[in-house]
RNA sequence: CGGGGCAUAGCGCAGUUUGGUAGCGCACCUGGUUUGGGACCAGGGGGUCGGGGGUUCGAAUCCCUCUGCCCCGACCA
């Protein structure tokens, strides 16, 4: 491909909007550009990236036993309707009616439509197990669209569905899957890790993402430098802290006057934050709860959906809290509550004595409070957020942390759609069972920009070789000198003709330019053709991830290219 | 959904306070000089100043209203 006919317009200036590396360098190299918020164009350079992604999927999801369908996007309201998620999806979900006024949304992820098909066309166990994947695009109204393509409302993905029998051959399309991932993201040439995951709202007993290491990711997780333990922040286990042993004071009331915060009040008191108890209220559905977790904590929401199950759960309205407990928050404690609300506690509470609790009224604290004697808890358990340098649930070895973009996400689902949906088969025994299934998905537009933040520098994008738009460009200092055209012309030719993609710099720029463009684009190889052809019959070749460039003869950069291209398959 | 901000040429911005008929840099076109890390000179094209309504002799500028976009938070298969 000649450089002067490619759909790429590169920009000096990075539009004001980009926030995140992917974003300003995949607008400005002229890979993407935005149509409306959260909605972006993929021009060639991206279609071509995301070609050999999908191409790397399509292939191991294929050599897993998975075969391609393509699904609509536009999907009826009554399957899910039948599965419940029309009314629990909410505002997220992109809905629209046709012109009699029926009601359809855009599929924001395929289980009712693919469940739907099963249950149509399987109903002996004789044509199980079987797996059925797509790659296309999904919708999700997010409320807040973001990062470009890391959090857009109409992104690629592939998701794969897998239906069994029964649990343990859940349990091998699963491991099936989870092996493909990882080669998945191999391939890619992305540094990645495998986490525990909380499996959300979509349901299901287990779960794992797949997260590509990067310092601008969303996601936190921790994993041991020892052993194979790899979680999400969201579901890591805590182990409660020892608490000092004391002799247990007499319950005091002491005046705070305007300490709401956990620091405030630590200071004024002359306290360590670990002495206090933190209160908070949430809203489950109908129910106003309290969580108590040690004042130096952060709570983790997930662990607490955990024991509260329920639709919808958010902090609760100040007007709430002033109900449960007849002050305003920030002097708010589990003694005495006006209303009669379930208290969960961490268990770091449990062992505390002598500590700090608002008093449920302006301007006070209770000194010297004992949970237990003080104030009854309905449940103690773990509700706190891990925290660097805990150890690992497994093997005990301090954790370290990262963060990481979540690429791919594989959840065993059981039964929770086949058995809304009536999807079932029927076993040798002629009974009747649910189909057991699984789901997997990877985010292919997202994978995209996770390799740039991952893989990138001042100049521009570095991509792995693998999913490179081009491998090689050649750069031709100038266009008119006949020498080096010619040599750019024919190094072109016998590049192409091994299979090597590659583009040719052929526009009258100043060599600084094109430079700049290649580095930006993030081509893993750059051949530059100069004065040193003429002057040594040498020519230059960089590799994108390196810093220096070598000179060599024509011959050798064509064993170069072709190594670095092999030993990245 | 709460809070804040922005909307003027393809991109980045000034002009709005104090109304007088739109400008700068980059990009683009023409010609010339250049040519190894985003060249220089000269000339040129391109704007319903986000939409609608109002005030005024006159509105990018003041008022009302709608829309879009961005940031922080909350939220997030």
């Amino acid at each position: 491909m000649y450089f002067s006919k490619l759909y790429a317009p590169t920009l000096r200036e990075i539009p004001a909007e980009a926030e995140v590396a992917s974003h300003k360098l995949l607008v400005r190299a002229g890979y993407i550009r935005k149509s409306s918020s959260g909605v972006y164009t993929y021009m060639p350079l991206a279609q071509r990236v995301l070609q050999k992604i999908s191409t790397i999927i399509r292939e191991e999801m294929n050599k897993a036993g998975g075969q391609e369908v393509m699904l609509p996007i536009i999907q009826p309201a009554e399957i899910w309707l039948e599965s419940g998620r029309w009314n629990v999806y909410g505002k997220e979900l992109f809905r629209l009616k046709d012109r009699h006024d029926r009601d359809f949304c855009l599929g924001p992820t395929h289980e009712e439509v693919i469940t739907d098909l099963v249950r149509m066309d399987v109903s002996s166990y004789r044509q199980l197990p079987l797996m059925l994947y797509q790659i296309q695009n999904k919708y999700r109204d997010e409320r807040r669209p973001r990062f470009g393509l890391l959090r857009g409302r109409e992104f690629i993905m592939k998701d794969l569905y897998s239906f069994d029998r029964e649990e343990s051959g859940l349990e091998e399309s699963y491991q099936k899957m989870y092996d493909a991932y990882t080669a998945v993201f191999t391939r890619c040439g992305l540094e990645f890790r495998p986490v525990e995951a909380d499996s959300g709202a979509i349901g299901g007993s287990s779960s794992h993402e797949f997260m590509v290491i990067a310092d601008s990711g969303e996601a936190a997780i921790v994993y041991c430098p020892e052993c194979s333990y790899a979680a999400n922040v969201e579901i890591a286990p805590c182990y409660p802290a020892k608490n000092e042993e004391e002799t247990p004071l007499l319950l005091e009331k002491k005046l705070t006057p305007n300490k709401t915060s956990i620091d405030d009040v630590a200071t004024y008191l002359g306290e360590p934050a670990s002495k206090l108890i933190k209160t908070l209220f949430f809203q489950a559905d109908d129910e106003v709860i309290a969580v108590l977790v040690r004042g130096d904590r952060t709570v983790n929401e997930i662990k607490i959906q955990g024991v509260q199950a329920c639709v919808v759960f958010e902090m609760a309205a100040a007007e709430k809290i002033k109900e449960a407990t007849g002050c305003e928050p920030g002097y708010v404690g589990p003694i005495g509550l006006k209303k009669d609300i379930k208290i969960y506690a961490d268990e770091e509470i449990k062992t505390m004595v002598n500590a700090v609790c608002g008093a449920n009224e302006s301007n006070h604290h209770w000194v010297n409070v004992v949970p237990g004697r003080d104030f009854t808890v309905s449940e103690y358990t773990d509700l706190r957020l891990i925290e660097e340098g805990e150890s690992c649930p497994k093997c005990g070895v301090v954790l370290n942390t990262a963060r990481g973009i979540e690429v791919g996400q594989v959840f065993k689902l059981g039964t929770k759609y086949s058995n809304a949906l009536k999807a079932t088969y029927v076993d040798e025994k002629g009974q009747e069972n649910d189909i057991v299934m699984g789901c997997y998905g990877i985010g292919v537009s997202r994978t995209m920009a996770a390799a740039v933040e991952q893989n990138h520098d001042d100049n521009g994008i570095i991509w792995p070789v693998q999913i490179a738009p081009y491998q090689v460009v050649i750069v031709p200092v100038s266009t008119s000198d006949q020498q080096i055209w010619q040599a750019a012309l024919l190094l072109y030719q016998e590049l192409t003709a091994v299979g090597i993609e590659v583009i040719m710099d052929d526009r009258d720029e100043r060599a600084g330019v094109k430079f700049k463009d290649a580095d930006l684009i993030g081509y893993p190889i750059r051949v530059t053709i100069g004065k040193r052809y003429i002057e040594e019959n040498k020519m230059e070749i960089k590799k994108r991830w390196e810093k220096e460039s070598s000179l060599v003869a024509k011959e050798e950069i064509i064993e170069i290219v072709k190594k670095t291209w092999q030993d990245s398959l």
